[in-house]
DNA sequence: TTCATTTTTTGAACGGTGTTCATAATGGCG
DNA sequence: CGCCATTATGAACACCGTTCAAAAAATGAA
């Protein structure tokens, strides 16, 4: 179902829908719709495929050998390299909400939790007296203020008087809040 | 139109309805529409309503003579506490993304700068050497995080294996960026 | 008050949505 | 071929936001 988010190269989510997507592959809605369930969790699989392809990109990003602070760095930017490059396609993957129904597969969630890990790898090789849980903490902190940058860049919400840009914003809180965490 | 946020304290966004919210007014669907334009922009009101009400929490919090730094994280506490409290209403406020239409009213506008010029405040006087442009970025790549760690801990979707609390994560932040970025 | 004019409100209708389900088509295989 | 199990369909349902001619209400002048 790749063909949702070749739609979401061009079109925003709410412009999406069952029957449109429908006669996209050539099928009846009614298929679709017991074939995944019910159309939130078709977009739950079209999400699972977006998060395969970040994954992708960020583990990529972080084979290169160098040093821990670059390397995260790195990861942030091919963070936002994605968000920018496919706005419609990131911003479903965080403003759909799975409605009371099944949680998302875990093996999606052992994807995730790999590049946490990469995340915590560099925390611990930028401070080795650092806590297991500490590197924990801080590895959801880092990732979930860059992602508040990516979101509100693309959305066009962080209200500058002079258009800033999201790059710089994300290696500035990178720099100063590693600079100072890697020193306890 | 404070009974679209009534609604919200209870239900989440996408329940609420054009039709449901005539009925409970007392209007007909029709006079809504002509009344505000669109469903989008009676979202956009409510919307209004719900940062004004965000605004004046956070003008409150910054009326305490404490030092800057424990000002600025009483701001980011009592934003997260928002969040929390109203998530329905707050998760509208910045996933109802305005279609092509007008812009946001420009007195809107000013009581964000309004807050945004509190944090520029506490910054100066954290580093009075720094520059007014970078105040400026500072503030919003402050807000930005802060913003993001809000949105993934009311989602649920920071991936934790022990729940980890917003609250430390937003104090961890602000300390350690801080720490850094006030001595240049 | 009465009547004409402007403003406000309505409700039916339109095209769209996700979802259900009896029916029909299809595929596999003795 | 005939039978069964799987798969796909499309009409029907209840809901959605939006439009607009007509009706109701408010206004103001005579």
């Amino acid at each position: 179902m790749s063909q949702v988010n070749r739609f979401l190269q061009s079109e925003p989510a709410h412009q999406l829908s069952l029957r449109k997507l429908a006669k996209m592959v050539g099928y009846s809605p009614g298929t679709l719709i017991n074939l995944f369930g019910s159309y939130s969790r078709l977009i739950l699989a079209a999400n699972a495929q977006t998060l395969d392809q970040i994954a992708q990109r960020l583990g990529d990003r972080m084979e290169q050998d160098e040093s821990a602070e670059t390397r995260l760095h790195r990861f942030a930017e091919a963070y936002l390299a994605f968000a920018q490059e496919h706005p419609h396609q990131w911003r479903l993957l965080f403003e759909h909400h799975l409605d009371e129904g099944e949680e998302l597969p875990q093996w999606q969630w052992s994807r995730i939790d790999r590049l946490f890990d990469m995340i915590e790898q560099c925390l611990y090789e930028l401070n080795k007296n650092s806590r297991a849980e500490d590197r924990h903490e801080v590895s959801r902190t880092i990732w979930a203020s860059v992602h508040g940058i990516c979101a509100l860049s693309i959305d066009d919400k962080l209200f500058a008087r002079t258009t800033v840009s999201a790059e710089s914003m994300i290696s500035a809180l990178l720099t100063h809040f590693l600079s100072s965490w890697k020193q306890y």
